[in-house]
DNA sequence: ACCTTCCTACTACAGAAGTAGTAGATTCAA
DNA sequence: TTGAATCTACTACTTCTGTAGTAGGAAGGT
């Protein structure tokens, strides 16, 4: 049975196959298959299984049927499962997303210049949030969520 | 046998045990169990095998012997093992480090003051790393420039 | 030398993850 | 109505992880 989206833990190859569903927003097993990155394309009956897999861990669900085929949909989103991967991989060496943009920044794999895009997004995501509240407000610390 | 320590995969448990590793420089297998998170402490030959894994992996290497115990030290340090971290879950969902640094704003699990923070930082460390090559160069605390 | 304690080297085993084969049900074109 | 093509629902096997037990060797106190 499903548990609550947030709780559901992708492993690698499912990862691949939601990847799949997501790019195609709903489709058959064979579908599925067929959207995998050339290369990695394993056997029909392995996709299958991690589909079916996915469907008992609540990530994907089966919409309708086309033909004898089943067409599944997913149910958890891709940002959900992305942020799942992070909290995970936080939490895996005791660190907060701080000490995780620092190490990105220790190792050179993020240039003054990402952070100050990223800057300017936030700037933007929280004047839009605050605009939207009260458009004329100062200084409103309140959090909206959705 | 060992492979480029860039190479090695750690799992979860195996990190564990890294971490314990890596904040007492080298110790025995009693000592690592020991320095386990109270709480999360599995039997102690649960612990060697773990070690022992990590030593034929190459991520560990037996430095010397006190007593009828080997003492062992890390091989990898915690910094490529984070790094490792980093890049397999960044090829996991086809992400660059920015893609990355985006996905923590939009959930709001970065703030403004992180992200100057991290700016700060890295312009240090340019720099520092400018100053190495430079060494007569005057190194001024403040610096806005590309 | 003897016994207790601690270690090492193995072996074991269950559950997850990756991979795929098979049997039988369905479809669909002819 | 049939036969090929395609699916589904199972089952199976391997490797990796987490977890731990056991037998026998080495240390050290007395």
């Amino acid at each position: 049975m499903g548990k609550k989206a947030a709780e559901v833990k992708l492993t690698k190859f499912e990862l691949e196959v939601m990847e799949a569903l997501w790019a195609l927003g709903s489709a058959s097993v064979r579908e599925i298959r067929d959207g995998l990155p050339a290369g990695k394309r394993p056997a029909y009956t392995t996709v299958q299984t991690i589909v079916y897999r996915l469907e008992e861990k609540g990530a994907v669900r089966r919409a309708k049927k086309v033909g004898n085929a089943h067409v599944f949909e997913p149910v958890v989103t891709r940002k959900a499962a992305v942020r799942r991967l992070l909290d995970d991989l936080l939490g895996l060496f005791g660190g907060s997303p701080r000490t995780l943009m620092a190490q990105l920044v220790e190792t050179g794999q993020l240039t003054l210049e990402d952070l100050r895009e990223a800057e300017g997004a936030l700037e933007r995501i929280e004047a839009e949030k605050a605009g939207a509240e009260k458009p004329a407000a100062a200084k409103g610390r309140e959090g909206r969520r959705e």
